[in-house]
Formats: C-alpha cells, structure tokens, sequence
RNA sequence: GCCGAAGUGGCGGAAUCGGCAGACGCGCUGGAUUCAAAAUCCAGUGUCCGUAUGGACAUGUGGGUUCGAGUCCCACCUUCGGUACCA
C-alpha cells in the first residue's frame, strides 16, 4: 500500500537535487530572468546541540520565498554560511583539549546535514565560515581598511548612488595634519594620524569579564551581568582596539528611513544610538582671583573658546530653557576639574567619594540607582544667565563618558536632579508654568494650589517661562532657540548634539577568533612605543598561532601573547623590532560582511569583485531575529558605510527587507532551554512525521513576525493534510506508486475552475506579503474541496503540486514527476490566475436592518446600488422585517451588503 | 519609570479598505468502516434561552464616533519585548 511516505520521498529528491545541481546560480543570470533576488538568512552559529526548532522557521520562509521567486522566473541568490567564530568552541577546548577548529568543523557537519535534511534549497557552492582563512584574510582586510581610514565630518560629496551626504571616511594619507604637529616631526605625524583613525587603541575603564577572560562591549553587558553566561562584569582601565561608530552616528539614524524595516527595529536602532539636540554652556568657576564680568566682556570678544579655560565648566543641556532654574552643578567623579575646584574644607569627603566609585561595578551602580549619592566639593559656579553662584557637588548619577562629564541641576524640572535636591535639602526654583491641560499626578492633586510650584514633583514637559526675567512667557521650544542663539552670540555656549552610542570596544582576549593584522614597534628594551605598523594586505591572512593550551590566562593579558616566539615577535626591514598584535576580533567581526562574500565567495583577488556587488547587492530579503536588532544590524551597517566611502560598494545599506521571525516557545508557553526541559529537537520532528510536515507546521503555527507556542498536535494536522493531498493524487490501493484512476484529463466545472483561481491568487498574494500561514489555509481548503471530487481533473492537480513546492518541496516534487514531467519543478512557471474566474456570477449578500443582520439575499456579482436595493425591497423575506417601520435610509455597498435603517411606526 | 508590540472560542489562529466575527488547523462529541484497534471518511462544535423556526449576548475593561466597530478616537487594565541615572 503506497502511503504518503515521507521518508522515501524526501531523501529521494534531496539526492536529486544534489546531484543535478538544482539550486548552484551562476553569476550571471539566465536568458529571459526577471530580475535579482538576494534573499538572506541570518547564518547561524554552529553550536555543539544542532540545529534548535528557531532555525528553521526563518529558514522555511526564506525557503518559500526562494522557490516561489524561481518559479516567477527570477534569478535567485540563496546561500547559507556559518558564523563559526566563539566562546563556546574555545570553552571545549579548554575541557578537552580539542582544537576549536575541529569542534567547529564537526557542529557545521552537523548544521549542514540538519540543513540538508530539511529540503532548503540554499547554493551550497556558495557555502563559508568566517573561520576559513580564505575568508577571515578579508576580514582582516576591511579592518585594514578601518585602520586606513579618518572621517571627515566636514567634506560634501555625492555617493555613487547619487545621494549627497555630508560627512565621508577617507584614506588617513589625506587627514590634514596640523603645523605644530608636522614641526614635532614624524613620529608625532604617525600619532596624530592614529588617533584619528577609525580602528584605534585607546585607553579607557571597559568591561572585563573574568569569568569569560575577555572584555565585552557594552552592547555585550546586561544588568552589570555578561549577556554570554551571565558571569559579573567589572570596570577596568585597560588598552583596547575601539572603532569609531560614533563618527557615523547621524548617517546610521538619517538613512533608516528609506529601509523597508519593521518600524520598531528602526527605532531600536534610533533610540540606542540616542541622539539629543541641545547646548554646551560654559559657567566661570567662582574664584577669588577672577570676576564674572570681566570674564563675560572677555568672551564676548573672543567667542567661545574649543576647550574651555582651566577655571570654566562646561556643562551638556538640551533644556537650554531652564538656565534660570539651575541651583547647583553635578560632575562626574572622574571629572578633570574635580581636584582643582575642591576646597580644602571638602577635600576629604570628596576624595573618599571619588574612591568610592572607582571601585563600585556597573552592577553596583545600577542596584543603587534609587538612592542618589554625593558630595558637595565646597566649589561654586556662576550662572552665565544671571550671575548667582550655585553650589558645585559631586555625584555618580553624572557619566563622565557621556555629554560633558557635568551637568547643571534644574531640581524643578528633571526627576533626577529633583530626588538629588530633595535628599540633599537643595534648592528649586520653578522656571516652566505647565500648560493649562497639564494632568497633575495624583500626588500633585492632593497639593493646594498655592503648593504646586514649590511641590517635590518636577514637571518635564514643555510649558510657558516663568521666573526666567526678561524671557518669561515664551514657550519652551522657542525659549530654546532664542537662549542658545544669544548664548553663542555672547561666546558662553553653543547648540551642541550627543549621542549615546558610544565607539565600539573591538578587541577581545580570546583564542578562536580572527587575528589583528597589526605590529606594535618596540624600543631598545622591548617596550612598545605605542606606535603601530598594518600588515600588507599581500600578508594576510594572519593565521592563529598553534597551541595546545587553552586555558585562560585569567588575567586580561590575551590568549595569543602565549604563543611562541616566532609568532608573536619580527624583525621589520628597518630593523625594528616588531611585536603581534595579540588580541583577537570579536565574533561580530565575521558577521560583519558575510553577505557580500556570498556573491563571490571564491575571489582570490578582492573580497567581492564590484561588477558583482553592483549586481547582488542590496539584499532584498533578510530575515532573522530580534535579537540582532542592534548589535550585528548597527555594525554590519557600519562597516557597510565605511567601505562604501571608501568607494569598495556602491550601495550605502546592505539590506533593503528586514524580517524578524517571531520565537517559538515550548508546549508550556516558556521560551525553549534545556533546564525547563521543553526543547524540540527537529532531528526527531524529521524522523516521526518528515521535513515537508516540520517546514509546513512552522509556517502554519501562526504568523511570521509573531511568538507563539510549539503543540506537537500541530505536526500531525500538517502531516495529516500532507496525506490528504498524498491520496487526492495517488492510488492508495494500488500495490506501486501510481497515480489514483481519479485523476483524469478531463475539463473543469465551472465550480471547479473557480476554486483552482481562488487558491492560485490566494496563495500567490499570501506568499507576496509573507503571509504563510494563510496561504497553507487555503492549499487546505483547496484539498478538501477535491478530495471530495471524482474524477479529479489534472488541470487542477498540475497546479496545485507547483502551488505546494514552496512549502513541501519534496513531495510536491514527487506529485509532480507522478503527474508525467521528467524535469524538477523547481524552476516551472509559477501558475497565473484569471481574477475574473475567481468569483461568483452571484454573490450572497447580508441584509441588515440597523446594522444587524436578519437575512440574505442573492444578487448578480456586479449589480449596483438601485440594483441591489430594488432586489433586496422585492425579497419576500426582506419585506416581512419592514412591516410596520419606515426606512429613514438605505445603505448599500455594491456586492457587500444591504443595510435598511428603520424607525417602528 | 520610559519606549514598543499585543489582548478574538477549550487551544494555535483568520477576518488584507469600517461591511455576514470565529476561515484553516488542533481538541472534543456523534456516526461509518473494523472481530477490535490504528488509519481513513461523514456530521456537529462561541456562550446563553428555546423542542424548534428563532432570539439575546459575544473580539481585555469603560466610554465615544458611525446606518454599521475586532478594525477608528479617548481613558484604563493585563501580558510580552526593549531600555535604564544619556542631563
């Protein structure tokens, strides 16, 4: 008996589209091709447990949309990589002793099989890992490239795209380089041009991880906690390679717009990137020797100087407006001016305060985040808006990293500011009135009114000026414009903007991960000088040193300064003495570029050859999970921009189409892990009921975008259907697999013909919008209608088997070769419909009275209004409802709906 | 706290433009087939009232707009995700 048998029929296409080459796409496209399709997964990371339930539902979709865009005659790009780099492998090896590189090779054997085993029609020549030297060699090349590179802020140009922009990454041979420094000689020259480089060493508290032995960047750190393992976090000074993301701030956030990106993935980016338009004002530090008028007279003559003088705090504000309502100053503890300022009388509370919080973690930091601390540093400012001095404190709940370090604190209008005054007994003075519709906080309401403007609740929000002198009365938005304008004519402040997003931390302590293409020069003694040398590009790739010893040095010095000497150390043809670079790239890094290496993988010459990248380029389709939202879609775009100023790319973003599948939780409505024991592993979905029914449950659970739980008894409905469908086509009595005496050459009925059209343009338009659980719906209702017809007409059955390819290729494969077609479907014209043969002559309508319906009327598909009204008043049923009421109205919508608006006489 | 997404039968979900709420699937009930089971097929299945023709109530809650609201507006509640002193 020839049931459905998934198994057979599965590995049986598999192999034929292995061995016929089904899906390799040649680079250049086929006579007659409607056009480039790239459509990308987001590669995945071959752990050691295999594919997960996750993979594959993004997988599918890309899948469906591949077949079905081959099918409409396009050429189609669809590669699949591996994102190889990590912790985990390392980890292994650090049990094991096994080398990362096998644990790696043996998982993406793994992936690969899993992959196969699921009938995704990926062009495996295409296949990478960015732990292939052939590919990490250009991967150290962009960063080459980043370190080749300076951004000029200022320079106007026009992309090739045509787009103008301001601001552009150009080669460091062209960073004009002042005369002072040119007078310092070369090596000052070579200094200045590494600190403004876009991969640069830097200095600064980051985030080590001892528990993982490597630093992480902030987008890495969670709650104080690593994201990886949850392991603590603490702050330590030390040198690390950082890329300058923040230079291309304004042009990551402006060129959102025209991505066709879920609207909250943009903001995402938006709000992590943080921009925020406001003013730098200067405040003269009040000092015996100097007095507020003579120094306002100075600056107005000389403007406002680039660093403020070594008496004078600069201060970040984007309420310019409520300068009035300045009653202190906060700094940083780590702020420069701090020891300076300082009396003597505070000298030791400050000092213990400072110590403090050097030595408080970010974990720490956040636990306290309700109680504010401080101390006052005995120090006072001088408001540059009406010259009364304020009391200088310091506090953590100022960053020195972001703005200036140091803020003024208006307790009346920033919650912060205003738990600060309140716990220190500071001073408010309210300088913003409320608008009239302003709803007061249940708290405020219970205030008398008379208490409202002295009340300990600040109020945030744009209003009127008061108690600001000769502004009172203008709204906030202009008081803004108006008081930053006369600050900068005055030379006591300027408009300024901030970001958040600060430079990516781009150095790591490990071993698996790829090399830095850098030298570091040593001295007499073996000393660096801080002065570095790249490799040539001829050089690379620079492959990791052998070892057998993994363990973690538990220090921040890196894995790699443990290999041997001929690694680490060279002597240059100048005769300088050369030490690696022995940090490590993040695994970022690799996922950075992979999809462009995917158009030409094999380039031994440049990592993707133009003509081809002007051809692929942009991805049209990307879909993958939120969880990279930020991290590798900021970064990926990042490096995209700076190869495209540097006239690599002609695109200015890699990926036009963002998707973000939904995650799929166990059968307990809990996000899939081991310790809640709800994981489904798919080998065993395969084994029990075969790929086509895993790939057409995940599309059929719900919709893409959405979460949404696993049921088991899901997998057998879709299994159940797939049987269905078997045995509408195959004779299930027959000893061999033949086709079912049903199925016939002959015409078909008007009804018929009629629901072939209705599923063709149904699961054409749902595929069209993604929308797939819909379309399996109606290939559902298609089979149920015809299951119950005999004989079966081919004409229907024919399209349908290239209806369902996209969704159960394998045995859509196999239906289709029952039905006589020696080739593969895989690139058979995708079936047309005719709109006109998908409705009714006539159409059965509601009747509503009020807006409730009370029967239905037949009416001819395209009657018009008086038409359907003029029927509608003739129907016997109709007339029984208006007995005894008169129509007010009559709504009628063409082939919808009849509605009677009725008063009772 | 702030930002974002979402709340529809016993469950997953559908309703694409304001026009028959609950498509499709799961589950459940009854039946056919079978010695029996599995598999398969047929019928039914939002809640309440009613023998029934039928009626009332139903898309988180409360209001509103409209001939008509799951869909639009206002307020609130709940869940999930992001974020956290960014001045």
């Amino acid at each position: 008996m020839p049931r459905y048998d998934a198994k057979r029929i599965e590995e049986k296409w598999q192999q034929y589209w292995d061995e016929q080459n089904t899906f390799v796409t040649l680079n250049s496209p086929q006579a007659g091709s409607k056009g480039k399709m790239y459509v990308l997964d987001m590669f995945p990371y071959p752990s050691g447990s295999g594919l997960h339930v996750g993979h594959p539902e993004g997988y599918t979709a890309t899948d469906i949309v591949v077949r079905y865009s081959r099918m409409q005659g396009k050429h189609v790009l669809h590669p699949m990589g591996w994102d190889a780099f990590g912790l985990p492998a390392e980890e292994h090896a650090v049990k094991t002793g096994t080398h990362p590189a096998v644990t790696t090779k043996e998982n993406i054997a793994t992936f690969k099989r899993q992959l196969k085993m699921l009938g995704f029609s990926y062009d495996w020549s295409r296949e990478l890992s960015t732990t292939d030297p052939d590919y990490y060699r250009w991967t150290q090349w962009i960063f080459l490239q980043l370190f080749d590179t300076w951004y000029d802020a200022t320079c106007e140009w026009t992309g090739p795209d045509g787009v103008q922009r301001t601001g552009k990454g150009r080669p460091i041979s062209e960073l004009p380089i002042p005369e002072d420094v040119t007078a310092s000689g070369e090596e000052a020259v070579r200094r200045y041009q590494d600190a403004h480089r876009l991969a640069y060493v830097s200095e600064a508290p980051v985030n080590w991880c001892p528990g993982l032995g490597t630093v992480l960047a902030n987008e890495e750190v969670i709650d104080g906690k690593s994201e990886r393992g949850g392991h603590p976090v603490q702050r330590l000074p030390l040198k690390q390679w950082m890329l300058r993301i923040t230079a291309y701030a304004d042009r990551l956030i402006s060129e959102l717009d025209n991505l066709d990106w879920p609207e909250s993935v943009k903001l995402l980016q938006r709000n992590w990137i943080g921009r925020s338009v406001g003013a730098e004002v200067d405040f003269l530090v009040a000092t015996p020797g100097s007095t507020f008028d003579a120094w306002k007279s100075q600056r107005a003559a000389s403007g406002l100087p680039a660093t403020p003088e070594s008496n004078v705090l600069r201060v970040y504000t984007t309420r310019p407006d409520t300068l009035f309502g300045a009653t202190y100053m906060v700094v940083a503890p780590e702020h420069p001016l701090v020891d300076q300022i300082t009396t003597d009388a505070q000298r030791d509370a400050v000092h213990a305060y400072r110590e403090k919080a050097a030595l408080k973690s970010d974990l720490d930091r956040t636990d306290l985040a309700k109680e504010k601390t401080g101390v006052f540093t005995g120090a006072y400012a001088i408001n540059p808006v009406n010259g009364e001095e304020v009391p200088i404190w310091i506090a953590d709940y100022v960053l020195i990293s972001y703005g200036t370090g140091a803020i003024m604190a208006v307790p009346a209008h920033d919650l912060r500011d205003c738990e600060f005054a309140e716990k220190f007994d500071l001073c408010m003075n309210w300088v913003v009135e409320p608008p009239e519709d302003y709803k007061y906080t249940a708290e405020e309401l219970a205030l008398p009114q008379e208490r409202k403007q002295d009340t300990y609740y600040p109020f945030t929000g744009h209003g009127t000026a008061i108690n600001s002198g000769e502004y009172n009365g203008l709204p906030t938005a202009e008081f803004k414009h108006k008081i930053t304008a006369e600050l900068t004519a005055a030379g006591l402040g300027r408009q300024a903007v901030n970001y958040k997003l600060r430079d990516w931390l781009f150095s790591r302590q490990r071993y698996w991960g790829e090399p830095f293409p850098i030298w570091h020069e040593l001295d007499a003694d073996g000393n660096p000088t801080g002065l570095m040398r790249a490799d040539e590009p001829a050089d690379l790739p620079v492959l990791h040193p052998h070892m057998e010893d993994f363990k973690p040095t538990g220090t921040p010095e890196p894995m790699l300064s443990k290999a041997t000497a001929d690694w680490l150390y060279k002597t240059a043809d100048d005769g300088t003495q050369l030490k690696r670079e022995t940090n490590s790239m993040p695994q970022w890094a690799g996922s950075c570029w992979y999809y462009l290496r995917f158009c030409d993988n094999k380039n031994g010459e440049f990592f993707i050859d133009p003509e081809l990248e002007k051809y692929w380029l942009p991805v049209d389709l990307y879909i993958g999970g939120v969880e990279h939202a930020v991290l590798h879609l900021l970064y990926s775009r990042f490096w995209h921009k700076v190869l495209f100023d540097r006239g690599h790319l002609t695109t200015a973003e890699p990926f036009h189409k963002l998707v973000n599948q939904g995650m799929i939780l166990g059968e307990n409505n809990e996000k899939m892990s081991k310790s809640r024991g709800n994981v489904i592993n798919p080998d065993d979905v395969v084994k029990d009921y075969g790929a086509d029914s895993l790939r057409l449950y995940e599309m059929f659970m719900g919709p893409l975008e959405q979460v949404k739980p696993w049921q088991m008894k899901g997998v057998e409905g879709v299994f159940r259907f797939l049987g269905r469908v078997w045995r509408m086509y195959v004779d299930d009595a027959a000893d061999d697999v033949v086709l079912s005496d049903a199925v016939q050459d002959i015409p078909l009925t008007e009804e018929q013909e009629r629901v072939l059209h209705k599923t063709i343009k149904g699961v054409t338009d749902d595929i069209e919008r993604l929308a797939f659980n819909t379309a399996i719906s109606k290939m559902m209702e298609f089979t149920n209608f015809f299951t119950g017809v005999s004989p079966r007409p081919k004409t229907a059955l024919e399209p349908f088997a290239l209806l369902l390819a996209p969704f159960a290729p394998h045995i859509a494969e196999e239906l289709w070769s029952l039905l006589g077609k020696a080739d593969s479907l895989a690139y058979a014209a995708w079936p047309e419909y005719d709109a006109a043969k998908t409705v009714e002559a006539e159409a059965e309508i509601p009747v509503q009275f009020n807006g409730k319906v009370r029967c239905k009327l037949r009416v001819p598909q395209n009657a018009d209004k008086e038409t359907m009204q003029s029927l509608a008043e003739q129907n016997s049923e109709v007339q029984k409802h208006l007995e005894g009421n008169s129509v007010v109205k009559v709504v009628v919508v063409p082939g919808r709906m009849v509605n009677f608006v009725v008063k009772p006489n």
